[in-house]
DNA sequence: CGTCCGTTTGAGGATCATCAATGTCCGTGG
DNA sequence: CCACGGACATTGATGATCCTCAAACGGACG
């Protein structure tokens, strides 16, 4: 156990959903009526996968974990921008996808990591012990289901990032992007903002183009009207309904 | 309840693990030696899924349902070959996933369906009512995790075909797809064929290619003395590690 | 056996990857 | 606080690949 680690039971053991305490984030699986994600998991559960969590401040770049290794950890960001990503053979990486706070990830297949996650931004993660966690879920099968929410959730952004990569226009791809960004981490003051935390060269491995097609794409954007930018970091929507178009559009 | 569909309880009640029973197909989450998906679920779990089931005989090119309409049913594939697909605002389709025996569709959103299912190949489908669904899977935290197995699983999947539609080359996305087909659907009796039950435009659809390049690339890859068509629904693969070399790639 | 749909082949145009060079931002150290 | 270094980001030119359009071919089903 890491020096940046504590455990979460003896930290809040009395305060159902004090800050430490891990939460999900899901569309719900019943008939929703806005397209939002809600967070799940009552006080309660998040009490109960706070007593088999660990905290762990990662700073910037710091890697959670990598491809490959024996998985025996879960995790939960808990605030931070993190990336998910897979070194493919000839050198060149995917990002699978970023994590956001209430996002689950590290899933293991057949025990093993089947990604690397990095921390973009200095982040927050909560990590369960995969083994205690199975025998949490089966002990309440509520908690399970929001689990299984969750997990249908990712499923579903999977789909829609396997659209997205259909696309064979650079311009429409970084659209789709940012409507995404926006959908996924909104800024509360700001609707038509858009906050990019991750560099072009990460945005590029996720929409599979090069960083100069990711630059001139957003110069095309630029030039059409439908977006500003600030700074690298911080698009500006200014032709909502425009970027909307060409986002659904295929 | 159509003609063509029967309840389950009724037919097999005595029949744990009766030929008329669900089943699912996942790999294991835990420390698994190969990488072969194997068949979840107990005969009792099996028996219990059977009692909510309905079971049908859908012809090919049946719908099984439509894109946007109230989800009330979860589906179970129990033999034959489904595409579930999606139709983009240009008119263009794009197939998500295609279905195999014991593989699990329809799952809601949002209390409706994504995608469109239809059958490629007449096909059998297990109906289960999604609140009676949930009500099981709540009273049987065994069974709702190898449903959560089944959801990551098919995450897993998601995440392959997004590495396979970041490649820009058809040839090597014809490849993976061929890998992948081998490995879904094995043929027993003949490890080097690979049987394409759906038809190339179908192929052309899920691979986000044009016709024609799935055509040029499957040329290609003959030319390359890596596969041979017998016909247009059976492949057979001549360098195996050649093809796993040019999927494997990229 | 005939029709229709799906598939294959060919030519031209558009878009992105690559290579190379310049410009910008950030973090480090003085 | 400022200057510097290096990584990141942009811009330009060239080549390869796929999409589109169009036509001929083949097989599947009625």
């Amino acid at each position: 156990m890491s020096r940046r680690q504590q455990h979460l039971a003896s930290s809040h053991p009395l305060f159902p959903g004090a800050p430490d305490t891990p939460s999900l984030r899901a569309a719900a699986i019943g008939p929703g009526s806005t397209g939002a994600a809600v967070r799940l998991l009552t006080p309660a559960q998040r009490r109960r996968l706070a007593e088999i969590a660990s905290v762990e401040q990662v700073p910037a770049r710091s890697i959670v974990y990598r491809q490959g290794t024996p998985a025996t950890m879960v995790f939960v960001c808990g605030g931070g921008v993190l990336k998910s990503y897979r070194q493919l053979p000839s050198g060149t990486r995917r990002i699978a996808l970023f994590l956001f706070k209430d996002d689950l990830f590290g899933l293991p297949d057949h025990g093993t990591y089947m990604n690397t996650a990095q921390a973009i931004t200095p982040a927050r993660v909560y990590r369960l012990p995969v083994d205690e966690l199975a025998d949490v879920l089966r002990r309440d099968p509520d908690l399970e289901f929001q689990f299984l929410c969750k997990v249908t959730h990712e499923l579903r952004e999977s789909q829609r990032r396997s659209i997205l990569l259909g696309r064979r226009d650079a311009p429409g791809r970084l659209a789709m992007f940012l409507v995404m960004m926006q959908r996924t981490a909104p800024l509360p003051r700001d609707p038509a903002a858009v906050a990019i935390p991750m560099s072009r060269t990460d945005v590029a491995e996720f929409l599979a183009l090069s960083p100069e097609a990711v630059s001139r794409a957003a110069n095309a954007l630029v030039r059409r009207g439908l977006v500003r930018f600030e700074n690298r970091h911080l698009a500006r929507v200014v032709d909502r309904i425009g970027l909307q178009s060409l986002a659904s559009r295929l």
